[in-house]
DNA sequence: AAAAAAT
């Protein structure tokens, strides 16, 4: 087997279905990086720009590689291709990392850390920091199943819910987790010796350091590991602010762009929906539900009462939804995003917990039930392109639909246009053939 | 406002 020279899928073992999702993404976001431009600023001007066009290139232990064709993957994407020599560079090296939705992020610092576990050694290697539980439980997946041809390979969970003995000590190699989980496990509880992590990773890394977001703990965890742990940051959005403290506090960061985030929204149709108030936007709701479930759909709102109202009423009305946000308890929310991602659930509605990462390749109906605006209310840009970014995978067309409700949402749907140049149209709910016709 | 903690 082998890459071969042609195109992702020439001559590859494609093993089962989940495989073969893998490498439609990839296959796609070769396609899509033609277009797309690369910068690269290496923290070193004189030494060579340096990609690779094969993972064979990166001299990977056997059973990485392995673990990497069995995934389906048989050439790296673009972002890997630039951001795969770095990271595996030695002396290891700082890397700040933006990239559209399934362009291949995930797998690049899964890849990072599973290179630089040293199984004998009984402690955690590698941190990686997500900004939620089910994002975790996601990542943690891909760690498992790039790392399953190593046989001693552990991965533990720093998350909520996830209680060990007093005194214990993880020995597993790799920990990923959500920020107040692993702080305690560091520092008050000391189930982990900081001191140790060789890698440390954050994914959706502009949240994971903005004020507003999780910076206080991110920050705190950061300054416990030693001055040369590798520190990677990952993320599809980074606002201007998020961006220049980023480069602040990571030490001699190499720098990665892939540009032209209007490439992930030419694949996702967007539009509005006109209302007068909530009760408005729940019948234009009702009346495209069945539009909407002939795939999968997400509902975003704006808090977890207005979800847990919204999937109330739709369920008396007689359509099928589930509920994920943050106010259930775990063990819930992994049961609800299992069903989602086994297809049992259709439709779900949510709240921003759900706005990132969230790889379920069914979803083809995006909704804002309610608009992302910041505390300040204010258009949120970087949300709205995170749940939109929900759909619109594998090549395959995305559907949008915004709810407005005032003059004062008509307003922020306006800025958000503005903001990506990227025209929202209107829709007209009563035209069910119409949104038919969008929706497949 | 949501998310994020053995508090």
């Amino acid at each position: 087997m082998g890459p071969g020279g042609g195109r992702a899928g020439s001559g590859s073992r494609v093993e089962d279905r989940a495989a073969q999702s893998l490498l439609n993404k990839l296959i796609r976001s070769n396609l899509v990086d033609n277009t797309n431009q690369v910068e690269v600023l290496q923290r070193d001007p004189n030494s060579p720009l340096y990609s690779v066009k094969s993972f064979e290139e990166l001299r990977l232990k056997p059973q990485l590689l392995q673990g990497v064709y069995a995934m389906g993957f048989n050439r790296p994407s673009k972002i890997q291709e630039n951001a795969l020599p770095l990271m595996l560079a030695e002396p290891p090296q700082n890397l700040i990392a933006q990239s559209q939705s399934g362009t291949g992020k995930t797998a690049a610092f899964v890849l990072a850390m599973l290179s630089q576990v040293e199984p004998a050694n009984r402690h955690p290697q590698c941190l990686c920091l997500s900004p939620t539980y089910e994002l975790a439980l996601q990542t943690g997946k891909v760690i498992e199943q790039m790392g399953k041809f190593y046989p001693e390979l552990k991965l533990a969970y720093a998350v909520r819910g996830n209680k060990l003995e007093r005194g214990q000590k993880i020995s597993e190699h790799i920990v990923i987790g959500t920020p107040g989980t692993v702080l305690d496990w560091c520092s008050k509880l000391k189930f982990i010796d900081p001191k140790k992590i060789k890698v440390f990773v954050l994914d959706e890394a502009d949240v994971m350091i903005a004020t507003q977001g999780h910076q206080d703990q991110s920050i705190r965890i950061q300054r416990m590991l030693p001055r040369n742990c590798q520190m990677l940051l990952f993320s599809a959005t980074f606002e201007d602010s998020v961006w220049k403290f980023a480069q602040k506090v990571v030490p001699d960061p190499n720098i990665i762009k892939l540009k032209r985030e209007e490439e992930t929204l030419d694949t996702i149709k967007q539009y509005y929906v006109l209302c007068n108030s909530r009760d408005e936007k729940f019948q234009a709701l009702c009346n495209i539900y069945g539009a909407i479930t002939i795939a999968q759909a997400m509902i975003f709102c704006h808090t977890r009462k207005t979800a847990s109202w919204l999937a109330a009423e739709l369920s008396k009305e007689g359509h099928q939804v589930a509920l994920l946000s943050g106010e259930m308890v775990v063990e819930q929310r992994a049961a609800v995003i299992e069903r989602f991602r086994e297809g049992k659930e259709k439709v779900l509605v949510t709240t921003n917990v759900c706005a990132r990462g969230i790889d379920v390749e069914q979803v083809s109906v995006v909704i804002n039930f309610d608009l992302p605006v910041d505390k300040d209310g204010n258009p949120d840009n970087e949300t709205y392109l995170h749940r939109i970014g929900r759909t619109g995978r594998f090549g395959k067309r995305g559907l949008a639909v915004n709810m407005v409700d005032s003059k004062h949402s008509m307003n922020i749907l306006n800025r958000i246009q503005e903001h990506f140049n990227k025209k929202i149209e209107r829709l007209d709910t009563d035209d069910l053939d119409e949104i038919e016709k969008i929706a497949n």
